[in-house]
DNA sequence: CAGAATCCCATTCGATACTG
DNA sequence: CAGTATCGAATGGGATTCTG
């Protein structure tokens, strides 16, 4: 009875000839898993949130991938047309990763996965955080609601990432680039502890490495538009 | 140099002891993957999705799922709080599985994964569809803006499951259950007819095994309520 | 630094057989 | 039906090395 037969190689029914896993089912969230359910895949497009990062720019937000498994992650997220690989012009050498239009298009699906997962009393806010995830995290958890008014724009440094963020008429920005004049400043050498400003509400000098400038009152202002869902156990 | 020390398995960070994998990550997103990132735990929550089912339901729901993989990834699920397993009152015997509350709060998740997937042009619509992904597939890819006055009830039967939907006042309502008097029912073995009726917008004489019965203008309006996502390349 | 290529073990999966 | 037990095969992915 060894006739497997069954040489059959896990059928490349998708276009793309993707190696392991696909569920052959019409639902959208099974495709969706087909194209960024294997492991680090999403949280790839997650660091590419924010605009091209290179090769060890992704490394350094995803802490404990390696080379191999980043390279190969790239490549499929590049045949599902998640990704696109472009190389900067002559002076810099480098090659940089990018989001296609539809890659962005996940944001929502990636905001709706981690407002849910946050509601569980088992996450773990203290954990190591990348710069691309706590901007993520301001674009999740943002209240307009909370903002009343506030007319306020920040420069936020997390080491050398520069992001700005905006509030005005309730409605949050949050980039990566620069401000001019901006209202506060938040520098730190990693997310953490404008994390702990933002979502523990700590009092800055208790955050050792947090650098902050400008207007209190905005800043303060600023801090009140930010709640981590509350656990449901 | 096979001093390889790392005998540390993985780290159970995480208080339940977690397996395989996990990245060590604050962000929501990252946990999220945690919880339900292995190969088969999304899709075993969206089975769920409409309510408890045994063993062999889900079985059914998965094509190609082992005992073995369903029976882990069912504990898991029940170890990160988004299963839980209930005895059936004596006279059945049997248990099921169902969502906790929480577990029920996914959905959101799971549906912006679906709508964000279903806009690739390597998305195969015509690939087999549990009943219960259809439902849901109803519940993401309601548009009440077109809904206009439309006042209708269905009975929807797919094989042996039964289903309602309602839309009322731009709303769509779709349950597990029977209701009274439906405006139209839809009767098919499989999803696929349904399906292409809805989203083809096919005629239901040329959809096989697919039988049609009551008011064919409200079952007109009902349809008009969805379409899927254009392409985006 | 960016990434391709090897090596190789731990894990995982699916198939089958078995059990209450 | 609702799983459990076992086994072989495939894969995953970390570490290391090499190259432009």
């Amino acid at each position: 009875m060894k006739l497997q037969k069954e040489t059959i190689k896990r059928s490349p029914v998708v276009s793309s000839g993707r190696h392991g896993k696909w569920y052959d089912d019409a639902c959208g969230t099974a495709f969706a898993l087909e194209l960024i359910g294997e492991r680090w895949s999403l949280l790839i497009v997650r660091e590419l949130m924010f605009g091209g990062r290179r090769f060890s720019d992704l490394r350094g937000g995803l802490p404990g991938i390696s080379a191999k498994v980043l390279t190969e992650r790239l490549e499929s997220l590049e045949r599902a047309g998640i990704v696109r690989r472009r190389q900067l012009p002559p002076p810099t050498a480098a090659q940089v990763y990018e989001l296609t239009e539809w890659g962005y298009g996940a944001e929502t699906a990636i905001k709706e996965l981690g407002r849910w997962a946050a509601s569980s009393p088992d996450h773990d806010p203290t954990l190591p955080l990348s710069p691309a995830s706590l901007m993520l995290s301001f674009r999740t958890m943002f209240d307009g609601r909370r903002a009343g008014g506030l007319d306020a724009g920040g420069a936020i440094r997390v080491g050398a990432d520069r992001f700005f963020v905006k509030v005005a008429k309730g409605r949050l920005t949050a980039e990566r680039g620069e401000i001019e004049e901006p209202d506060f400043t938040l520098e730190a050498p990693a997310a953490m502890p404008i994390a702990g400003l933002v979502y523990g509400k700590a009092p800055p000098e208790a955050l050792p490495g947090l650098a902050v400038t400008g207007d209190r009152a905005k800043l303060a202002g600023y801090v009140d538009c930010f709640h981590l869902p509350k656990k449901v156990a």
